[in-house]
DNA sequence: GCGACAG
DNA sequence: ATCTTGTCGC
């Protein structure tokens, strides 16, 4: 029988040359909602891309923990011909399609889905996070190790202390201290959720280590 | 023209 | 991201 092709990537193209992308960001952006729109959570989820053979294939992994116990529910794993490339700032074409048909194959969709990478803390405010949030609907949140843009004054060191990120003037996500003196994440709205409750809930779902539970389990999987 | 630059 | 060993520090 053949397989149900993904809803939202049939709905979107992907093929595209990274000539017409960032017209495709302009257009999307407008779309992204920078509050909560959500209820209780019970299901967060974790989304996270690894490469095979020297990146010609692209390894999307998805996980859903139960929150606020943060037990592994389930995960899909999805391997797929890599077909863009990496370019600072259009990274949800390369990375985006094979994490949407990971989650497409998802028995239980997460009620809050932390992305690798930026939400709107992006040069046109449409990072990865972003754009996965607003294709699925499904409120999403930016955790990168690494900033993108922005500036940022320095870092108490204590762990759960964050400055604010800001870019031309606007605050576009925070910089979070999720380990008492380690590198910090840079935290941003992805789609329907505040800036103050993507850090609160990405250190809802920290435990020992710098990065949240959900991205360390995505990123497991992603790896081999 | 010279740096910066998610993963 | 990926290719890779040892090493510094708590």
């Amino acid at each position: 029988m053949p397989v149900k092709k993904n809803a939202i990537s049939s709905a979107h193209p992907w093929n595209v040359s990274p000539a017409e992308v960032r017209d495709i960001q302009n257009r999307l952006r407008h779309r992204v909602v920078l509050s909560d729109r959500f209820e209780t959570v019970r299901y967060v989820g974790g989304a996270d891309v690894g490469f095979e053979d020297k990146t010609r294939i692209t390894r999307a992994a998805v996980v859903v923990l139960t929150f606020p116990e943060l037990a592994l529910h389930e995960y899909r794993i999805i391997r797929q011909a890599t077909t863009f490339p990496y370019v600072p700032g259009l990274l949800s074409f390369r990375e985006a399609p094979a994490l949407l048909a990971a989650l497409d194959a998802l028995e239980q969709l997460p009620d809050l889905l932390l992305c690798d990478g930026q939400g709107i803390a992006h040069p046109r405010r449409f990072g990865i996070a972003s754009h996965i949030g607003v294709l699925t609907g499904i409120p999403a949140i930016g955790v990168a190790k690494t900033r993108l843009v922005g500036e940022h004054p320095p870092i108490p060191l204590e762990k759960g202390r964050h400055v604010p990120l800001t870019h031309h003037g606007e605050t576009i996500g925070a910089v979070l201290r999720t380990r008492t003196g380690v590198k910090p994440l840079f935290i941003s709205t992805g789609h329907n959720i505040g800036l103050e409750s993507a850090v609160a809930y990405v250190m809802a779902c920290v435990t020992k280590y710098r990065l949240p539970e959900t991205t360390r389990q995505a990123h497991r999987l992603a790896s081999g």
